[in-house]
Parts: structure tokens; C-alpha cells; sequence
DNA sequence: CTTACTGCAAACCATTTGCACGATC
DNA sequence: GATCGTGCAAATGGTTTGCAGTAAG
């Protein structure tokens, strides 16, 4: 299932560990791997499902830990939200998510003007801004059919 | 402490209660009085701890139960985020946040064009959008100086 | 060979639930 | 008086931490 540029990713993913310092595990490669072949936005517990599947012997802790870690060097990142459980991604282009308060699915999209915000002057002189998230909130197709 | 505007709030409020069926109690109108003279968008333990002084036989959950409320018939609601506890803001007119990510102080801020943002109509189509969150997170100035 | 990572278990903490008593309508 | 809200206590569940053994550099 792994696509082209697949490969492509896990080369740039264990330059930028050996860039950050961190060793390059079969563990962490695969956790890696499973996120970015996923668009379900997948929380940790998620994750060690899948995971599991070709890794029998992964512990929990270590995908959570690792998910960290990736959202810590920039691999990935945790997903806003209110409440609920942590929810991780692996897509690193610009995007914006719709959330379906009903199932906690999580949907991409892509909205160009969203993308392109600007901050008041005020704001970003005061402040250092890392992240800018534009997040809908709602019921979802699926959810409205019942 | 309270406004001009505070008791015109009160009203509005337990008009609101009787609307939704739900009984004006005591409890509730302190913790609704807290909550909208406060603009350190508050966890349910720090408002716990503002309403022990005027209140001081309440329990941590009446708090927490009644913050839920307030979020579940409007006259609250929960802040976006990226993990860490929750944390309820009354203020209802049209807002931003920005969140330090060392501090964790959330700062409101008002940005017309964050405020008017228009959807993609193939995404209102598809869902019901009920909330729209444009959220930045960061740096702080007072963290800044550290 | 040194340092970091993994796996396991226990600890933690915010949040939720059940229930009896008391307050509101 | 019937129903809802409160307070208390216990349960839950996601997340975190400590540590000994193991693997990566």
C-alpha cells in the first residue's frame, strides 16, 4: 500500500532523526509508516492496532511515545480539537480539518484562502506564532443521514 | 468586580435556563458569574477555586458538571486546543485565541477577517458546519524574555 | 562501549458515573 | 410532590513516569 513517494518519506524522516539526534529504530519507521499511509487521523491507541499487526511485539508506550516524539521533531503533528483523545497526523502539506462532533471523525480539506491567513501586525510582533489552524466543527455527511 | 453589564448577563442567563428547562440554582449562577468575569479562560479546577471563596461548601464536580452544561446550551463554550485540561470561555462575541504553548495562557484577540471567513460551499454542502475556529498557538512575550 | 529506546508495570490526573440527599419548580 | 441538581465517593481511561533489559551509533 505504501505509494511511490513512500519511500521517499521514511528517507527524509530518518535523515531528520539522525538531524535531531535520535536513533533510527524498526519501531519508529514503522510507526511512521503506518501514519502517513493513513488519513483517518488516528489516535495513539489507534495507531498501536495497526501497528501490531506487522510488529506483534510493540508495546503500547512506544507508539505513544513515539508519536511524541514525532509531533516534538516536526514529523507529525497533534491535531486541535476540544477534549476527546489525542489524535495525531502525518500529512505535513497545508491543510485545514473538519471534525464531526458526532463519530470524532476527522476530514481533510483544502481551502486555499484559509491557507494563505494573515495575522495582525499587532499579534505577530508581540508574539511568536508557531501554528495557525483554521478547524470546523460539526455534524458530517454520514452522521446527517441518520 | 461586575460591570454594568454583569446583572443584564445574569438576566439574560437564568432566562435562558427556563428556556432550556433547567433550574436556577445558587451554584449555577456563581459559577456563570465567575466564568464571565474572568478572561483567563479558566479550567474547571481554577473556577473551582474562584467559586470556593463566595462558595465554599460546592464540590469540584458541580463545577466541572455545570461548565458542561453551560457549554451544551450556549451560554459557554470549550476552547480549542491541542491536549491539556479543557478550558471554558463565556464570552460569546465573535473572538480569536492565541495559546502560549509553555505557559499555556490564552489570549483573546479580535481579527476581522478571521472572523468572516467564508467556506468552501462544497464542504457546506456536504456537512453542517457549527463552528468555525481560527486558533494560533506559540510563543508568549512574557515567555519570550525568558 | 556509551547512550538512547523499548517494554512492562505502576502511578497520575482529569474526567465521568452512581447514588442518596436536598432544592427547585 | 415530582423532578432535577448537588455533593460525595468510587471508577474510568487516557497519559505519563520509572526502571531494567536491549539495541543503535
Amino acid at each position: 500500500m505504501s505509494c511511490i513517494d513512500g519511500d521517499e518519506k521514511i528517507r527524509w524522516f530518518t535523515s531528520l532523526c539522525r538531524k535531531t539526534g535520535l536513533r533510527v529504530t524498526p519501531q519508529r519507521i514503522e510507526i511512521y509508516k503506518q501514519l502517513i499511509n493513513t488519513d483517518e487521523h488516528p489516535s495513539a491507541e489507534m495507531l498501536y492496532e495497526k501497528v501490531k499487526k506487522t510488529f506483534p511485539s510493540i508495546s503500547f508506550d512506544t507508539v505513544n511515545r513515539t508519536l511524541l516524539t514525532l509531533n516534538e521533531i516536526g514529523a507529525a503533528f497533534i491535531v486541535e480539537g476540544s477534549g476527546d483523545v489525542r489524535r495525531f497526523d502525518g500529512g505535513m502539506e497545508k491543510h485545514q480539518h473538519f471534525k464531526c462532533i458526532k463519530c470524532k471523525r476527522i476530514v481533510d480539506f483544502q481551502h486555499k484562502p484559509f491557507g494563505n491567513i494573515k495575522l495582525p501586525s499587532s499579534l505577530a510582533r508581540k508574539f511568536t506564532v508557531l501554528k495557525k489552524v483554521v478547524y470546523l466543527e460539526g455534524i458530517c455527511d454520514q452522521c446527517k443521514q441518520k
